[in-house]
RNA sequence: GGGCAUGUGGUCUAGUGGUUAUGACAACUCCCUCACACGGAGUAGGUCGCAGGUUCGAUUCCUGCUUUGCCCA
């Protein structure tokens, strides 16, 4: 008789200890570095460079998790897999992080100072997300510091310039007048999620107008006086019949005698003040919208510093509040205020330092855009989505879609416009492509203008791009610089295909700038699709489906719960939570949940690791029971290959789970294991040794299934008990587990059968071991009978149904009958 | 206001034009049975968002309304 021990020795499974050693294992073992020359076809990922401002929250690791889950379906499905490892590190959050945890403002030190400030919060907190990613088990190509790629690395922001000089010199880039929020403080422009709207109130003064044609008054109503002059058009309801037969005639503001049209507009409303609205340059994000869409010519009256301009020489230099009043008293002198009114208003304030903000126009570069929707609508055809429905969202955007994009921004952490102004006549020249330039810093790389041959100097651009114009190059950049190594010849390699990167994964908030940005581009300089496949993911909310933010107080940080529950608990989690492409609710007690089978699938393991390793089928007897449960494993493995192709991993992790608990552990386990122990030599050697060989087929088919989704104690196990990494496994295959259908007709009776042999035991308050003397089983069954005698204590198994009838106590299920006898 | 998505036992989720709707977590009862008490067995709990329509029949198809989320205005 066998002696058996176990090779897994632990009771249960502790993910605190091992997880972090086997991932500096994997990384000593170098298990998944990109090698080009393996010879099998290149998968690349074009992973999300998390922004590095501050540590993950749950969403960030949740959403990663999933894109490993890809990267690593793909590569035991035979793929030699790009997957690399990177930070965001330009724009505006990290000034602002900088600004506030320094306690100073981007404008009062040295650009060079302020930019090395920001290098240090990077730099720690990228160490914090990149523990995060460990502790997680993710399997990116490196690790290694100066092997993962970001986005402000000089070899970047060149990639990035280098592009736009490109592109500038195609006659993509034109420059063009457009309003912006602007805080006249901090002089500069700020994002909309920048502005802090504060409840308030202010006055609204009604104003006299007058008609040219009819030279009857029109009274209008505004808060902003001193912007009068900058009226471009006049607006009434179309519905307001006090109003329409104004249609196309021409108002004359007071003061400054300016003629502007007055025409229907649906965005006036018709309660308002008097109905007639004055639309300026610009008030507010109104005004802004109808200078653009009614194609107006501004007339602004407001400089960067805050004061009025030249343009309005009475007032030139003074400050707008102060203009304001101003105006007012000069307007009441000469009669043209006929009322004044306090109303509750909203103003937008600039969110760090409190100043209210304006819509200043200021000179912007702009990249063509409009022009490609066209073609890029075509590609979002070939493109394949996952989930198919997100293609819908990008769609909308398409048509949306109604100026060029605006790439110029003024701020400091970013890739700065490659362009010198001539002194002398100030036409831009930009520099050869290939290098990193920065013109507020250093001398241009010409010493004379190429338009005009002008020695006389050169004057820097100041300005940076907008982030998504690095971002929107990333699949470029890590297939030209895989490890940040240059590779022309790969790029070339992969660009002979039909697009340029296989898969773009992302989150669904962001397809209207990260993805809509990267395909224009890649249309743009390559003439392709620049992904073949785009991921595209919900977000991580709290337990009431709240979104997680700072202000709400309801932010979860992964770290902790990966200590509690380790990594491979929260990636089922999130595999687990909701299907692809819908929001998850974090709820700590079902993380708890999944971690309670993780350390079920461990103990399986465990039991497994009791006995020997069969390799040859031919050595044993393959029983019904044996063959039953392949069968099961044959069909669970088919099911999730469809959830993992279209990397829903909702479906493999509810699939392997059910079947690995309520199939595998609780009958077939139950079903074989006296089989396997063989305590009393029922059984043949063969029939004994059938046991082991399924045993061990069904874990080591289970192992790999589920490696993908919780790569650690896969691995835990796979290494433990085959001494072999599972990671470097391929995926298992269906057809070479079974072939063999009909079984699988059995399983609903089957497990019937056992629940109502326990449920009886129960009622009758015996334990699950008292045997039983006789069962009259479904004829069905009898195949199974050695194994379910042995399994529940049967002393004799009878198939006769006829004498059922006879026999009081009896339990019905389905068409059969089962009747026990004690 | 527009687009997209969504609504199934307390919570989360699967699924289907047709007999008693899947499973998990939580709850309750019993059981330390030789892998696991991070376990096992069992019990209870749902008018499948609302209202119409198509159909012999709808949770599933259509229309309207509504909930929630995201993006846009």
């Amino acid at each position: 008789m066998n002696n058996f021990v176990p090779k897994l020795i632990e009771k249960t499974y502790d993910p605190k200890i091992k997880d972090i050693q086997l991932f500096n294992k994997w990384q000593e073992e170098k298990l998944y570095v990109f090698n080009e020359n393996s010879g099998k076809t290149i998968y690349s990922i074009d992973t999300p460079p998390p922004y590095a401002n501050a540590p993950w929250h749950m969403g960030g690791a949740i959403h990663y998790s999933g894109i490993d889950m890809i990267a690593r379906y793909k590569r035991m499905s035979g793929f030699e897999v790009l997957f690399p490892m990177c930070l965001d590190r330009n724009g505006l959050p990290i000034e602002v992080q900088t600004e506030k945890e320094f306690k100073i403002s981007m404008h009062d030190i040295p650009r060079e100072e302020f930019l090395q400030k920001c290098k240090f919060i990077l730099d720690r907190v990228g160490d914090e997300i990149l523990h995060t990613c460990k502790i997680l088990g993710f399997s990116n190509n490196s690790f290694k510091w100066e092997e993962i790629y970001k986005t402000d690395h000089p070899q970047y922001r060149a990639l990035t310039q280098s592009t736009f000089i490109k592109l500038f010199r195609e006659g993509l880039v034109y420059e063009d007048d457009r309003p912006n929020n602007y805080c006249t403080r901090c002089k500069t422009t700020i994002a909309d999620n920048e502005i802090d709207y504060k409840a308030g109130t202010h006055t609204l003064y009604s104003i006299k107008f007058k008609v040219k044609e009819t030279g009857e008054d029109l009274i209008i109503a505004t808060s902003r006086p001193e912007l009068i002059p900058a009226t471009g058009i006049v607006i009434y309801n179309s519905l307001d019949d006090r109003y329409t037969h104004l249609e196309g005639l021409t108002a004359v503001t007071p003061l400054f005698e300016v003629e502007v049209p007055i025409r229907a507009h649906h965005f006036a409303k018709m309660d308002f003040g008097s109905g007639a609205l004055m639309i300026c340059a610009y008030g507010d994000i109104v005004d802004v919208q109808l200078f653009r869409e009614l194609r107006l010519t501004p007339r602004p009256v407001i400089g960067t510093d805050g004061k009025i301009t030249d343009a309005l020489p009475k007032y030139a230099g003074i400050k707008v509040k102060q203009a304001r009043k101003d105006i007012i008293k000069e307007l009441e002198e000469k009669g043209f205020v006929i009322d004044k009114e306090d109303v509750p208003h909203n103003y937008p304030t600039c969110s760090r330092c409190q100043n209210e903000v304006e819509y200043l126009a200021m000179p912007e570069y702009y990249l063509k855009q409009v022009d490609y929707v066209e073609k890029l609508r075509e590609y979002a055809g070939q493109m394949q989505f996952y989930p198919p429905f997100m293609e819908q969202v990008w769609l909308d955007w398409l048509t949306n879609v109604s100026i060029d994009w605006p790439i110029s921004r003024r701020r400091y952490y970013g890739t700065e416009v490659p362009i010198w102004y001539c002194l002398k006549c100030g036409h831009a020249c930009l520099p050869e492509p290939g290098h990193y330039y920065q013109p507020w810093y250093t001398n241009p790389p010409f010493d004379n203008c190429e338009n005009c041959g002008s020695s006389e100097g050169f004057e820097g651009d100041t300005r940076t791009f907008d982030t998504w114009m690095d971002s929107s190059i990333s699949e470029i950049y890590i297939q030209k610089y895989p490890l940040n190594r240059s590779n022309e010849q790969l790029f070339e390699k992969l660009l002979n295909r039909n697009y340029i990167c296989d898969i773009r994964p992302q989150g669904k908030d962001i397809v209207r700038t990260w993805l809509h940005y990267t395909m224009l581009r890649g249309l743009q300089l390559h003439k392709k699709p620049a992904f073949n496949e785009v991921w595209i993911s919900g977000h991580v909310v709290d337990r009431k489906g709240e979104k997680m933010s700072k202000s709400r107080g309801n932010i979860i940080q992964p770290e902790s719960m990966i200590d509690k529950y380790g990594g491979d608990a929260l990636r089922l989690f999130g595999a687990s939570e909701a299907s692809h492409g819908s929001d998850i609710r974090f709820h700590e007690q079902r993380l708890q949940g999944i971690s309670k089978f993780i350390n079920k699938i461990y103990n399986v393991a465990k039991f497994i690791s009791f006995f020997p390793i069969i390799d040859n089928e031919k050595e044993v007897s393959l029983q019904p029971a044996d063959k039953w449960i392949l069968a099961e494993l044959a069909k669970t493995v088919e099911e999730t290959i469809k959830g993992y192709e279209i990397f829903d991993f909702h479906i493999p992790a509810r699939i392997l789970r059910s079947f690995t608990w309520e199939i595998f552990a609780s009958h077939y386990i139950e079903l074989v294991k006296g089989r396997a122990y063989n305590r009393n030599n029922s059984f043949t050697d063969k029939e004994q040794k059938a046991a082991w060989y399924t045993l061990h087929t069904v874990l080591n088919a289970l192992a790999r299934s589920f490696a993908p989704l919780i790569p650690f104690v896969t691995d835990i196990i796979y290494r433990g008990i085959y001494n072999k990494s599972v990671h470097l496994e391929s995926f298992p295959r269906p057809g070479k587990i079974s072939k063999e259908k009909k079984l699988i007709e059995l399983t609903t009776l089957l497990l019937g059968v056992n629940s109502a042999i326990w449920k009886y035991k129960k009622d009758k308050k015996l334990s699950l071991t008292t045997p039983i003397l006789k069962v009259y089983l479904p004829p069905k069954l009898k195949l199974f009978s050695e194994d379910l005698a042995s399994m529940h204590g049967i002393n004799e198994i009878i198939d006769d149904s006829k004498l059922m009838e006879n026999i009081a106590d009896k339990v019905e299920l389905e068409n059969d009958y089962i009747l026990l006898e004690l």
